[in-house]
DNA sequence: GTCTATATGGCGATAGAC
DNA sequence: GTCTATCGCCATATAGAC
C-alpha cells in the first residue's frame, strides 16, 4: 500500500471521530509515522487533504446495493432489503456514517454536490421507483427521504436513547430497527406489527 | 443584560456555526466586546463554559410544548400539532437545531444525559403516552424515535436534498413537510395523502 | 519521498494593575 | 469586572538537505 492510501486511511478515522478543526496535521502524521512535512507532499493543504478523503471515504459506496435493486421480487421486499442493507452499512462503516452526518451539518454547496451525486444519487434514483411503485399516489421524493431519515436517524439516537423512558436492550438491535421502521412504512402508525 | 449572559448568547451562536474546536476565547471575547482574559472570570475554563451555553440553549425548551398535551382533543391531531410545533422550533431556532445535532454527534455520556433529561425527556413522555393511545399494539419507544427522526432529519437533509432527483421548491415549506411527516406515520406508504 | 529545522501566528490560560 | 501583557504550547505551512 502505498503512501498516500495509507495517510487518506487514517484521516478518515480521525475526521470521522473528531471533525476537520480538531485534526491536526501532526496527530495525522504521527498515526502514519510520518513527520507533518511529508504530508505535504502528497497533499497541498489541509483543506484539500479533508475533501480527498472524504471522496475516498465515499469511493465505493455508491454501489453497495445494486443486487438489491435487480432482484426479481415484490417493491415491498426489496424496500425491506434496502432498509437491511443501510443499517448493516451505517453500522460496520460508521466512519463512513459519521462522515455523512458531519457533512450535512456543515452544509458546505460544494460538498453537498459531492456527495449528493457520488453517494446518494443512484440509490436514491431506485428508491424513488420503488417509492413510485408500492406509493404511486404520494411525493416519491419525500417518502424516499423519510425512508433514509429513519435508518440514519434510528443509529444516531442510539447514545441519547438510553437515557429516556422505556427505552430497552433490544432497541439498539439491527434488526429490530430494521424490522419497526420497515413496519411503520407500510404499514403506518396503525397497522400490524 | 449581564456580561454573562451577553457571553452565553454569543457563545451559543458561535459553538453551533462552528463547533467546539473551531471557536477560539479570542474570537467569542471580539464578539461580546471583551478581552479573552474577561471570559476567565465568568468562566473557568472554555470546556466549563461549552457545557454551560448547551445548557443555557436548552433551558427554555423543555416546556415549549405544554399547551399541546392539555389540549382537549383526537391522539391523531394533538401528534399533527405536535409534528407542527416541534418543526417549527428547530427551523426559528436553527442554533439550538444545529447543537443538538452537535451533541448527538459527540456522544458524550454524561452531556446526553443532560440532553436527555433536560430537553427530550418531558415531551418524550407525552409522545409515548400518544403512541400507546394511538398505536396500543406497537413499541411505543420506536414510534417516538421516529417522529422526531423524521422531523429532524428532513430538516437537516435540505441542504442535500437539492441536489437530489425530483426534488421541487416546495420540499423545503415546513407546512409541506409536516403534512408529508404526518400522513405518512397515521397512514404508512400506502395510505391516502 | 521523507527528513529536520524553522517561520509565523493563534491558542488556552494566568498575573497583576486599575 | 475588565484591562494589558505574557507564558508556553501547538497549529499550518515552507525551506532545503538527503
Amino acid at each position: 500500500m502505498n503512501s498516500k492510501e495509507k495517510i487518506l486511511i487514517q484521516a478518515k478515522t480521525l475526521f470521522a471521530e473528531r471533525g476537520f478543526a480538531d485534526v491536526s496535521m501532526r496527530g495525522l502524521a504521527k498515526t502514519v509515522n510520518m513527520s507533518a512535512a511529508a504530508l505535504y507532499h502528497h497533499f497541498p493543504d489541509k483543506n484539500t487533504l479533508y475533501l480527498e478523503t472524504v471522496q475516498y471515504a465515499f469511493a465505493d459506496k455508491a454501489l453497495l446495493f445494486s443486487e438489491i435493486w435487480k432482484i426479481d421480487s415484490s417493491a415491498e421486499k426489496k424496500l425491506g432489503l434496502f432498509v437491511d442493507s443501510l443499517i448493516q452499512v451505517l453500522i460496520s462503516d460508521s466512519e463512513f456514517h459519521r462522515l455523512i452526518q458531519r457533512e450535512l451539518l456543515d452544509g458546505n454547496t460544494e460538498r453537498m454536490k459531492i456527495l449528493a451525486e457520488d453517494v446518494f444519487q443512484q440509490q436514491f434514483y431506485f428508491l424513488l421507483v420503488l417509492m413510485k411503485e408500492i406509493a404511486p399516489e404520494r411525493d416519491a421524493h419525500s417518502l424516499a427521504i423519510s425512508v433514509s431519515s429513519l435508518c440514519m436517524r434510528h443509529i444516531e439516537m442510539q447514545s441519547l436513547c438510553r437515557f429516556l423512558p422505556d427505552w430497552k436492550q433490544e432497541h439498539e438491535n439491527p434488526e429490530v430497527i430494521a424490522k419497526h421502521i420497515i413496519s411503520l412504512l407500510l404499514n403506518g402508525l396503525k397497522g400490524d406489527t
